[in-house]
DNA sequence: AGTAATGTTTACCAATCGGTCAAATATCCG
DNA sequence: CGGATATTTGACCGATTGGTAAACATTACT
């Protein structure tokens, strides 16, 4: 048994967990920009440093890498809608989960990439998880929420189209990285702007636009 | 000259019409939803419903074909912005951007989902159009805002941050369809979301999720 | 109708794709 | 060391890719 892919009760190897780890880093950057078809395994080979024959030693398939990454990310990517606490302030709660989701855009935009384009290209590989663990954590979720707007703590809106909002803003920064950075220019500066994206954020989520009435 | 894509002064075929019609529509939804790389000329053709040598009549190349598109594209996905007028109410025209924005989404998810695969990708094809025409027009816009600021009409937040928060809300109706879909489940009532969705947007941006303090 | 231009198809090509294989090499361990 | 095991490589395979050439069919126009 000289096939690490066919590893049962085997002990990894130094070497095999030092390879997989650069396969799956260059996978992952290359997956989350070209997607699943557009990505070859000699890109990923190139990326990684070693030969395609070499990195099919590893993982068998292409397929074999993709579903790893996106079972990582999958895994990894609720855990802020986990940390949502009923128990907290809701205003707490809502602002720390708006900067969690932001904090994760900043540190991990290439996963948030290949999330993006996997849901892009209609979730071939993970429709079952979206439909299952995701729906029922954002069910509880949305449960939470409500129980805060019937308890007059944030006002009546839709709770799934709130979750929803708070998805699409953060991760606007990892995604739309390129348009963010074209359209800012200048004002892209390093990592200051996750500062006025978070401040904008907060601000927006917890007040809205309008300035507060002098009251009727 | 026999060849429609060598055309200078020639006039265009009636069936040269019809089928760059057809040949555009089936390589928007295949491009929508593989990307540029994931998308094969045969699958543009099958879909089409004619041969790869016959598509490849109309336009020479993948690229072509592709570079047309993405003209499109740019050029309406942007109408909604430049219709954004300084001269109406903050607040109308805030609303009124937010709802035309989602009427995209709704109508046009395809462009949508081509322009979010572009943008993902590192925009290869489009970069020049974002630092750009799309900066410039951004720029102008941000400025009106400032103004709106002001005069006290809006509450002081960095305008670039609210237009991004603006296009990932509302896009994020097109390019994550799929999740919508899959965490709505039986929610997702054929059109009905989208209304909820304008009417969810429209109160986050304008009041937040706080309740109005009594005043202190 | 006849003919020139336009449109379509069949057969094909070189390049690249995902993946295999056996031989060569490096590493581990007693 | 030596041998067993783990790793790496180059050469290769069939399928698919983007694209072409030329024969064939159809349309448009006089």
């Amino acid at each position: 048994m000289s096939d690490p892919r066919a590893a049962k009760t085997q002990r990894r190897t130094r070497i095999q967990e030092e390879k997989e780890v650069q396969i799956l880093d260059a996978a992952l950057e290359v997956f989350s920009t070209h997607g699943f078809r557009g990505t070859t395994i000699d890109q990923i080979a190139e990326v990684a440093g070693m030969s395609k024959p070499n990195l099919l030693y590893y993982f068998r398939t292409k397929e074999a890498i993709h579903r790893v990454l996106m079972e990582r990310v999958l895994d990894t990517w609720l855990d802020p809608l986990r940390a949502f606490d009923d128990n907290g302030n809701p205003e707490a709660e809502i602002r720390s989960y708006i900067r969690r989701k932001l904090e994760m855009a900043r540190d991990f935009p290439r996963e948030s990439r290949l999330f993006a384009n996997e849901v892009l290209q209609g979730a071939p590989y993970i429709m079952d998880e979206l439909t299952g663990p995701l729906k029922d954590l954002v069910d509880e979720k949305a449960k939470v929420i409500r129980a805060w707007q019937k308890a007059g703590k944030i006002v009546k809106c839709d709770p799934y189209h709130l979750i929803f909002s708070i998805w699409a803003t953060t991760q606007h920064y990892a995604d739309f990285d390129v348009q963010v950075k074209a359209v800012l220019g200048q004002r892209y500066s390093g990592e200051g702007r996750f500062d006025d994206a978070a401040r904008f954020l907060e601000q927006l989520f917890m007040h809205g636009l309008l300035p507060p009435k002098p009251e009727a």
